[in-house]
RNA sequence: CGCGGGGUGGAGCAGCCCGGUCAGCUCGUGUGGCUCAUAACCACAAGGUCGUAGGUUCAAAUCCUACCCCCGCAACCA
């Protein structure tokens, strides 16, 4: 049997909207999919949300709602944002769904042999009844701020995963390429970062301490935290561990995930397959963050970009471009309103657009829109395969505008309105003419399914204008220009 | 002496591993060309002590040493 591909995305947690790195998530994902199914290949993609946590059932109780009633109202955001952006998923996994409820306990006690009672020391503060990290203890100077209490060095009982017994086991899978992860530089600071070993990590919490989880299989006092139930999405949503069809997909070829999580993906997420008999992901496409005009993202300083608004404003595939090409794959990016619409203006719109506009508008002219013999047109494409299979898309993307600009170029050499010019007293002409023009349709027809994975819209209406051998141009050009955020350059002077 | 990344024309980057053919690309600016096209496209030009100071070498953005500056991360943060 052949393995067929899988890809998965991290699964947000519900309790916000969705904000541009999970649309970075879905985006990559989606990109990956439609390249390996253009490919013709067999293409699971999962998505999903994260539902269970303390500050769900937080949010809930504010509300007067049931907290799965709660994230049924807000997990459709994320469903909303994904189907917006045409994320070709094939999968959607909710944490709280009654087969990976299932699944994960059944996971817990597979992974029994691993799991031992121990105590969890922290801070605590007895307004929140919660556990805080050391970071936001130390932000606070040791004192909570709703309620003016100082933090407690608590420590409450609960199960720990022994991660550290499959440290040797994961350093080696990174060492020899089983697990790859990508880009290279954060595989080595995983590495630093684990040289000690892995630490054994703390996977539940007493119930009166957290209300909102997957129950601890044969212990009613203790609830699932977040790090066996969210990971395990990964291989519940393929049907692990009674549906046998998981095994047709797992390992994935490709978990998309951002460099903040990365720990958890390279750590527990592996000692948990380890510990479970199944195989490691084959790699992990680590993706930076998107900043705002060099600033980070932080909803105190109110630089939040909702992707709804951009998709709404300039289209689905202007944002699919941008994110695509001008946020790298495999590190941070930046992203300001100008350079999307410089982005959007000069490249979609004169680099690309405006060389569609100008070849179907001349064999319109000339040829009376029948486009002859399409000579296949073989542009040398290694570099664009090449850097899709090493998951850089900016690159690929950067390859296919090289070919819009050489055939931008192309035309301006053989200039065809001078060839044109010639029919009726040059013999050859006419042929010359038609060979130009259908040498520039087969390119753009090839442009057209490279384009296939990041502006699917974009590449099916290439492939309309240009495929059946007539030109079919439609009303209005493709991407027109908009001067929202940049200076109209045409505007009349003040 | 915590770990990592980086400092290249106005902006953003590539090149550095494997020293010379490297000072390159995109945007921006200027000039010209063209008229098929979304006032688009094409060509050419101006602009850089390649962070600083030393060193190695016939030769350094590229190797070595020291220093300065910027940015992430520093474990329970999805």
């Amino acid at each position: 049997m052949e393995k067929k591909l899988y890809i998965a995305t991290a699964i947000p947690y519900v309790n916000g909207t969705p904000h541009i790195g999970n649309a970075l998530d879905y985006l990559l994902g989606d990109i990956w999919t439609r390249y390996q199914k253009q490919n013709g290949h067999d293409v699971r993609f999962q998505v999903g949300t994260d539902e269970h946590g303390n500050k769900i059932a937080a949010k809930a109780a504010e509300l007067g709602i049931t907290p799965k009633a709660y994230t049924d109202s807000t997990y459709v955001n994320f469903e909303n944002l994904m189907k917006k952006m045409m994320t070709s998923y094939t999968d959607f996994v909710r944490t709280t769904d009654d087969h990976h409820v299932a699944s994960v306990q059944y996971i817990w006690e597979t992974l029994k042999p691993y799991i031992y009672k121990g105590s969890y020391q922290g801070w605590y503060c007895v307004g929140h009844e919660a556990f805080f990290t050391d970071k936001e203890v130390q932000a606070t100077n040791g004192i909570c701020p709703d309620h003016q209490i100082p933090y407690q060095q608590v420590s409450e009982d609960n199960y720990f995963f022994k991660t550290s017994a499959f440290t040797d086991r994961i350093k080696l899978a990174l060492t020899d390429g089983t697990m790859q992860i990508l880009p290279e530089f954060r595989k080595l600071e995983f590495l630093d970062l684990i040289k000690d070993g892995l630490d054994d990590v703390s996977v539940s919490r007493p119930k009166k301490n957290l209300t909102w989880g997957i129950p601890v299989p044969g212990d009613p006092e203790q609830i699932m935290y977040v790090w066996l139930d969210a990971l395990a999405n990964y291989i519940t949503v393929l049907g692990y561990p009674d549906r046998p069809e998981w095994k047709e997909y797992w390992p994935a070829d490709v978990q998309v995930i951002g460099k903040d999580i990365l720990r958890f993906h390279a750590g527990i997420w592996p000692a948990m397959l380890l510990g479970l008999g199944l195989e490691l992901p084959k790699k992990l496409l680590v993706h930076g963050f998107v900043n705002i005009g060099g600033a980070k993202i932080s909803k105190t300083v109110g630089n939040v970009i909702d992707p709804n608004v951009i998709i709404d404003t300039y289209g689905l595939d202007a944002f699919r471009y941008f994110f695509s090409r001008h946020i790298p794959t495999l590190d941070d990016g930046d992203f300001t309103w100008e350079k999307f619409e410089n982005a959007y203006n000069n490249e979609l719109g004169n680099d690309l657009g405006n060389l569609i506009q100008r070849v179907a508008s001349m064999i319109l002219k000339y040829q009376a829109g029948v486009i002859g013999e399409t000579g296949q047109a073989e542009h040398d494409m290694t570099a664009y395969h090449a850097a899709m299979d090493g998951l850089e898309f900016n690159k690929a993307v950067d390859e296919v505008w090289n070919m819009v600009r050489s055939l931008n170029q192309y035309i301006d050499n053989v200039k065809p309105w001078e060839v044109a010019k010639g029919i009726g007293k040059d013999p050859e002409a006419e042929p010359h003419l038609a060979e130009i023009l259908s040498h520039c349709a087969g390119a753009l027809v090839q442009i057209g399914d490279l384009l296939i994975p990041f502006l699917p819209a974009t590449a099916t209406r290439i492939h309309e204008i240009f495929e059946s051998g007539v030109i079919k141009l439609p009303e209005g050009v493709l991407f027109p220009k908009l001067y929202i955020h940049t200076p109209d350059p045409h505007a009349p002077k003040a």
